[in-house]
DNA sequence: AATGAATGAGGGTTCATTCAT
DNA sequence: TATGAATGAACCCTCATTCAT
């Protein structure tokens, strides 16, 4: 019996972060389906057997892949909200912190929505509900956050988890402009302003706006 | 030698029908990649040769599938949207034709997204381009709208073509919580409103316009 | 009841000739089971049905094709061969005929070389038996003429089946050579005076040539 | 990481050597098209998914098996040929080569006929043109060996190509009888016998020369 | 007789997973 | 632990053949 050496301990860390980080480009290049086992272990350097030895399996793999992105992004978005004041500010930095993440993680972006936007149907989730339940205390965060708002007579008092889900889709919508433009996309504080802008105010002007047209001013300063 | 007689004729197309229909189901269901030709032919009631006969692969019939429902779709939803003689006319009208198509054709709204919302990349494209066309090309009358709207200056200065998928990601976002949701989809009147008001007016309350809609009104009449 | 017309009867007639040339060309051009039946059905400009209706099965219609083909073949052959008084003019006639035949039928010299130079092992002959007698019968009579000259001491004393199958075996090499070939093949003539010279005398050339010269020039005196 | 051990290497090699040597036999046996992988793997006593991943695909596992035993035989035949000084001595050594060889490789006789004697359409062939050019190389030593003949006055002026083809098909000929026969082969020698002297010096008796070979050695040793 | 839509057995191929080394 | 050869279930697709019209 030989206990683990602290070096044997680091390199397995390093072992398991490398084929994430590997599987997830090839799964979000391809798909699920699409990736075989083969590649993975091709582009990771490591024998088929060793990627087995580590996740188990496939499935497990990709599970393992999204989990570990979604903790991040769901960590990353939490922390940001929470760390506003005032309702609109956290409207804000949900947006920020969401459109930030999936900027840093643009090959993520498409395993996130393919995954966590359009989920396969319930029987064969192919999710964890681990992962699925982060996501949804991500959504109840911020669905909090409206109904604070609604409270406060500062937001139409509409059902605070469609809007959430609104604002959420949003985001995810503008993330997947960046998919299909080759272009480099627009910088981040843009598309963090028109998202806020246009789920705060929408698209209409308004004639007399007296304290409303400051707060959007210091929403927009960043272009 | 002989050309088929009309009754012929007639069977053939509703076979056709038929196992689109029954396509559909499946494969929004269970996603292209786990359905398998036998399942369709089983449920279509079928047998596997004779869906061959009919769309010649597994790759042409989900194409056609999507094809034929995405024309649907957008026709209607053009149709309706240039109906209305104003912005806001068409706007409202344009989320209320793809509400209400989405609401009538549930099971094909997990395919619509999965594809349209979520495209694999460029390489392995499964949808073909006239699809993809016809879709950009909803897309484009919605950025006319928009942009209209903005020469008009009813609307505030933004990227147009932003607006407009924020938007139709807007009324995607909502029809998928329906996918979720077990209990009865609210009405649809409903969710056309939350989207509509969303979009135009934003989540807050201003102050001073008692009547919003009808002071907006006034703004969008004089084109 | 009608009894059939002659005019009935001579159709029949003409839609299997024109069937069996049809499929004689697509067999020989792609070979047994890269040829469907469907291929044939479309230039032959029949039905599927119909073309089973004449012959049953592809089988069958394989069969029927080379049959009729080698019934010409090996009447022909027989009958020229059988025309001359002397041994050297049957052997003469021999490839003459066969040689001939075949540069009239070049698609079906490939059927004949698969089909009867190398056929399919015994258990599993795709020729009926009717054909590989009457391609026995053909090599029969060829043995005969060779154990005649052998008698007459005009051949050395070999064993006679070998030596005609030598000589079979001669002509078809020969004709084969003109399907690779895509520049038009040498005038039949040469050809036949190759093959027969050849076998008669050998390659080698002889010193003292008394009589034999002269009854080669007789036989080479075409070209 | 680690390269395969010699062990491995080994039995790596030995395993390609006995599918091919079984594949052999039943592409033999049924032709390519009616020999099934399953078949294959079965007789070998592998999975299926084993022969592929050996050989890729059913085509390149037959093109394989060909090629190997092409190969042999070319370099036997080729050898043999060039070992011999005279004129008569390398025509003699060719046929013995190819005639034993197949007499050693009767099962793989078969193939070679169906496939070098009778190639299909230029379209479909299915060799590979590594062995087709093999096979070509092959004959084009022969077609040097005739010429040298002719150049010397030993064989008469005819075209070296064809008298070239002419002798290779003599060989398969009388090689192809064996396949039919059940009985015990005749020995090898009579066999080779019997062709060279049919190919040097013809089936008819000539009258001067009491020993044809005496008087014919001579016009040949003079290079 | 003629038609061609419908059938379904069968074959090539892939790839997740196992396991002896 | 790491390896990768071996496995075989499962899938897509073809095509000879049948049969109702």
């Amino acid at each position: 019996m030989f206990e683990p050496t602290p070096r044997r301990k680091r390199e397995h860390k390093q072992h398991i972060r490398h084929i994430l980080d590997v599987s997830e480009s090839i799964f979000a290049e391809k798909g699920f389906f699409q990736t075989t086992m083969r590649q993975i272990a091709l582009k990771a350097e490591f024998a088929l057997g060793t990627i087995y030895s580590y996740f188990g399996s496939k499935r497990q793999l990709y599970e393992k892949v999204i989990e570990t992105k979604v903790n991040e992004l769901v960590s990353s978005v939490t922390n940001e909200t929470l760390d506003a004041p005032t309702v609109q500010g956290k409207i804000e930095n949900f947006v920020r912190a969401k459109t930030t993440f999936f900027h840093k993680n643009l090959s993520f972006l498409r395993l996130y929505l393919a995954e966590v936007d359009v989920p396969r149907p319930d029987v064969h989730h192919i999710l964890p509900k681990s992962v699925r339940d982060k996501y949804d205390s991500m959504l109840s965060d911020l669905t909090g956050v409206i109904w604070r708002g609604i409270n406060e007579g500062l937001f139409k008092p509409m059902d605070a988890r469609v809007v959430a889900k609104a604002l959420d889709g949003l985001t995810n919508t503008l993330a997947f402009s960046w998919l299909g433009a080759q272009e480099a996309p627009a910088p981040v504080e843009t598309d963090i302003n028109t998202v806020t802008e246009l789920f705060l105010y929408g698209a209409t002007i308004h004639r007399e706006p007296t304290q409303n047209s400051n707060s959007r001013r210091e929403l927009g300063n960043g272009s």
